[in-house]
DNA sequence: CACGCGTGGCA
DNA sequence: TTGCCAAGCGT
């Protein structure tokens, strides 16, 4: 513990705070969360927030915040109702691990969000920088709320070299933050480190001159400031190979089926797919013994459709997408759909299969 | 600890 | 166009 904050023994603490929060109260970009304090719109965004950038989220925000003003509205909301809200802004179980966290706020701490580390550490979806970053702005209480790009600014101010994609490095700095976070104002100093790594001391070519901590930055000093932090790379995504059909109905509705309740894209409707199994060269054929295989269904597959390609941060999906036929009546459950193109709207997908609707509902239509 | 989990912007 | 991310968390 002492070892870890041997690299503060001559850093200019007092300095280093008050040009950060000079330069945050003067410079702060004027977002919908900073409105006011309120713990739960301090909630809300912290959630949304997690490893997405501010423009996607600001609009997200609004409409979130329009539908669920409160902590009480929020918990009362069904979790569809949540999902269709978040629906594009990706990461879901955000979505249902919020929602999860303020019932139980509402009933267990009577609808106040708690103020200790301890009780509020212990929410769904609220892990230790969430946890740091609600006590902090909403309650002023001095806690770290380290994320990447305080990790990035401090191992540049401190000359830090570890490996910032190691998960005990975060705890490195949560220590060092512990030492060097303003008592008076803990708020507009973890904000403000964040807001300077988004602003000024950005991952590439850091805008040093226009820096307010310049004076105590050691890679600046150095001239290392474009090497750190270290960051070492994530593996390959692997690619996976998928055939998925548009089936069209003879009174020209579209059969979809929602995805299992855990893993990848969780409870999210999708059109019927299958991975492709290795050395399976017939789509076709592999698609049509799914369907019946799965789902009970007789299916003519007809035309090749088209190859939606899409990028996951670990997986790559490659998409065959061909268009059929479902003969006969069929049954419709709690997961198996079949709906007019206008019916789309009121269910829940991810950005890949609304490519796939986008891209390929209407040419069915005219076929 | 390593991995799974979305999306859109930008060089 | 493709690669690299951006205010992490759960398991």
């Amino acid at each position: 513990m002492k070892q870890d904050v041997n690299v503060l023994d001559t850093f200019d603490i007092n300095g280093f705070q008050h040009d950060l929060i000079s330069w945050f109260e003067t410079e702060q970009r004027d977002l919908p969360w900073r409105i006011n304090k309120d713990p739960y719109r301090v909630w809300v965004s912290e959630i949304m927030l997690q490893q997405t950038r501010v423009e996607a989220v600001k609009p997200f925000y609004k409409n979130f915040m329009g539908k669920f003003p409160t902590l009480e509205a929020l918990a009362e909301a069904h979790e569809d109702e949540v999902l269709k809200a978040w629906e594009g802004l990706g990461y879901y179980s955000r979505a249902r691990n919020l929602h999860s966290a303020v019932k139980e706020v509402k009933e267990r701490y009577g609808g106040k969000v708690p103020d200790t580390p301890k009780e509020i550490g212990k929410l769904k979806g609220v892990g230790p920088y969430t946890q740091g970053a609600i006590l902090s702005i909403a309650y002023g209480i001095p806690e770290p709320a380290v994320d990447g790009n305080v990790m990035r600014v401090m191992s540049r101010i401190l000359s830090i070299w570890d490996d910032i994609a190691k998960p005990k490095t975060r705890q490195l700095f949560e220590n060092i933050i512990r030492e060097v976070i303003s008592k008076d104002n803990p708020s507009y100093f973890n904000q403000g480190l964040m807001e300077l790594g988004a602003l000024i001391c950005i991952p590439k070519n850091p805008a040093c001159l226009l820096c307010p901590v310049r004076s105590h930055c050691r890679a600046f000093h150095e001239g290392v400031q474009k090497e750190l932090p270290v960051k070492s790379k994530a593996k390959e995504p692997k690619v996976v190979s998928i055939v998925a059909g548009v089936f069209r109905t003879k009174d020209g509705r579209y059969i979809i089926n929602k995805r299992p309740k855990t893993g990848l894209l969780a409870n999210m409707w999708e059109f019927p797919n299958v991975e492709v199994q290795e050395g399976i060269s017939n789509h076709k054929q592999q698609l049509a013994y799914y369907m019946r295989e799965a789902f009970g269904l007789e299916v003519s597959v007809d035309e090749y459709a088209a190859t939606v390609q899409h990028s996951f941060t670990h997986r790559t999906w490659e998409i065959f997408v061909f268009f059929g036929t479902a003969e006969g009546t069929i049954q419709e459950s709690d997961t198996l759909k079949i709906l007019t193109p206008e019916q789309f709207e009121q269910y829940t997908f991810s950005r890949s299969h609304k490519t796939i609707f986008e891209d390929c509902i209407e040419r069915a239509s005219l076929l």
